[in-house]
DNA sequence: GTCTATACCTGGATAGAC
DNA sequence: GTCTATCCAGGTATAGAC
């Protein structure tokens, strides 16, 4: 149970191959080799490669759930929280540019394979949802919170899909400067709730 | 040189596999096995995968663009060739909710691969970017008609991928009307390059 | 906990008969 | 143009010594 240093040291490694290579592609011996171990010893520390893919979901999940509080444990206001999500897009650029956004890629590849992991990398997808639900229900958005969180989501995917194609442009940039211009129009208009009732 | 029926069997198989489950998880077995012929008999057709790959992208950008092509040819308005566009999320939205966008898919898994096809796929991309930027030029959206062009092939790309991630839920249609929403205040405003200079 | 050795399978690719 | 037979590399997974 104890997470031992070399176990840790797995699935570090397994999620950065799984996202800059793919789940598929990556096979035992690479992680092993980046890890410096042998292929056999990886047996003792998971069954199977399905074992390893949970444990890298898991690993995820913790490591955004974190920054997620983070982005709402100070003073910030709500519309300070979504502006943080968006600039994600231009913190992690560089990965984004060479490898796609690591949810939605994983979640694609998972898909097309029909894995059974599939709920659990959905898992991420709902992370993100229900935090910038629960941002735009602070703004008062009470209907129309999960659209609005499902809208940025979607756009936060579509602006790293075309940063992957077209790596050379300042194509992201743009898009989040759009981005945190539309949140500022969600965050000056009232209640949506209000008005259609 | 001249398309045999088998030839043409194997690409349209092939392109259907590699969209449903993936490029490097398909294997010739598989492919034959939906062509109804032999292993072996496949190398007279193609020497290797990649051979089958630069085929399916070859079909997939004719297939494209013979449809891209019949959006223009009619008396149609700029903007209801866009509508069009915006639609083929409707229009192929079972296909989508299962497997996603056959561009963006295929793209970002080449990408993770460093797949000498990458090119060939950003093609796919150029093919919709090109023909969507004359699109809003013909609006008289001359100086921002490229940016324009991406931003709403980003916001396609985006729905495809959430609509992959929640096939169950009618996401894909509130995106598609607030995209043609978009598209009504794009088409009602003024040319920007005349404001601007 | 870590290693080597190895079993077993599937993948891409080739040779040659029909 | 299509087939069977076969090679070889690499993948997952196991056994058992240290």
């Amino acid at each position: 149970m104890a997470a031992s240093a070399t176990r840790e040291k797995i699935v570090s490694s397994a999620d950065q191959l799984f996202y800059e290579r793919g789940f598929e592609v990556t096979s035992f011996a690479d992680v092993a080799e980046m890890v410096g171990i042998s292929r056999g010893n990886f047996y003792y520390h998971f069954k199977t490669k399905d074992e390893i893919l949970d444990a890298v979901i898991a690993r995820r999940i913790k490591d955004r759930d974190e920054m997620l509080g983070r982005w709402i444990d100070g003073d910030q206001t709500p519309k300070q929280s979504v502006a943080s999500f968006i600039r994600i897009l231009e913190m992690n650029n560089k990965k984004i540019r060479s490898s796609g956004c690591p949810v939605g890629t994983l979640f694609s590849e998972l898909a097309k394979l029909n894995h059974p992991g599939r709920p659990a990398a959905r898992g991420l997808f709902d992370l993100f949802r229900v935090w910038l639900r629960r941002r735009f229900e602070e703004m008062g958005r009470h209907r129309d919170a999960d659209a609005l969180a499902m809208h940025i989501l979607a756009r936060s995917q579509g602006a790293a899909t075309l940063a992957n194609a077209y790596p050379d442009e300042p194509f992201l940039e743009t898009e989040v400067a759009q981005m945190l211009a539309w949140l500022d129009a969600v965050a000056d208009q009232q209640d949506q709730t209000q008005q259609d009732t």
